[in-house]
DNA sequence: TTAATATTGAACACAGTGTTCAATAACAGT
DNA sequence: ACTGTTATTGAACACTGTGTTCAATATTAA
């Protein structure tokens, strides 16, 4: 509607994304960031109540970009099926594509804010999958993968985004229990299956 | 050595735990804790620098009693070989014991520090363990199954410590790829095996 | 142009931090 | 029990950052 105020909103994003990559959160105050975002002190707290809200806000806004459907951002609203396998690299690039702001986020106190959040989305799609595994709960199992994708990704963002996500998602779906068919000896695993 | 020391140490600890499971740690105000523990504000920063640096050092004392060698409990120091399963089992029991503390570090901006302590014991653990599993490499490897296993802890704190440890470790071997040998059609595996 | 609304920045009260210091208490060793 | 050493105490202090208020100003949509 106003353009003073998605114009004020993205200033203090963009602040905030340039103190994240640079300092820790916890020494970043109010005042950095309004003097980076160029706006007044009164301004910020019009639209966060403080700087955990605006952390939080942040990181849902990043959240749903990561999550939004494939094709998105293209002009082709789509409603298409994916594969897991996917779904997955799909994830990973968009990651890469905010790589030094996650980074930055993950390091500080704003990793649990973050994760919370990427965790809820990430459950919701695995969700979606309806896996099941010999006498392990499903909602188990549900924890188990999502789980396992996350602390992947923490040690993906740790050794600063070495490897490709097509060498991570290979290695993702090979070591769980439901995608991998490993009948000859545990040796070969089953790419493109959608489960 | 002087019985003093360890004395307001213990205070400041037990006065941490009780306020720990009822506030949230940004809410708790060094002076709430040396009104706790009944200790002088000069005497708290004689033993910490910060109220971080007592939550530092309370998750270092849990970690290391978690992981302590199986039999510290009792009278008998022993370097006896235990399986994985056995090592598991052992820490989730242990974990079980700080019930209430753990979950509330973990509710927490405490979260990370703990966890961040926990990782590396649990990385040592299993890299003792000499895991290899077809072409995903050693390192992630290693990763994933101390990073599941550590989401797994999360999610029994979540939901309270339901499920008894038996259960946690019975899922756990059975989902992870090295530990399972499914090959009649993934519905079985095999516990106890030492690797 | 206008009525509505967003921004500004200085001023403010407030809460919590970490330090200092001189007085006091508790300690270990003899 | 005595003594030199060391830990504890609590009040006072300067300091940093928070979140609010308000009247003046600027920008917006229509």
């Amino acid at each position: 509607m106003d353009r003073r105020i998605e114009k004020t909103r993205k200033a203090i994003f963009d602040a905030f994304d340039t103190l994240i990559v640079k300092f820790d959160y916890a020494k970043i105050s109010v005042q950095n960031i309004i003097n980076e975002a160029k706006v007044g002190r009164s301004t910020f707290y019009l639209h966060f109540t403080t700087k955990n809200d605006l952390l939080r806000a942040r990181c849902i806004d990043l959240v749903e970009r990561i999550f939004a459907p494939i094709g998105t951002e293209t002009t082709h609203a789509s409603s298409m099926k994916f594969t897991f396998e996917e779904k997955i690299m799909h994830i990973l690039y968009r990651l890469l594509d905010n790589k030094n702001v996650i980074k930055g986020i993950l390091a500080s106190e704003g990793r649990p804010i973050f994760l919370q959040y990427f965790r809820s989305y990430l459950v919701n799609t695995v969700e979606n999958e309806d896996v099941h595994f010999a006498e392990v709960p499903d909602i188990f199992l549900e924890n188990h993968i999502a789980g396992s994708f996350i602390e992947m990704v923490c040690w993906w963002v740790n050794c600063d985004f070495s490897e490709s996500p097509e060498n991570l998602t290979r290695w993702f779906l090979c070591v769980l229990p439901t995608l991998s068919t490993n009948i000859n000896d545990n040796k070969h695993l089953t790419l493109n299956k959608n489960i």
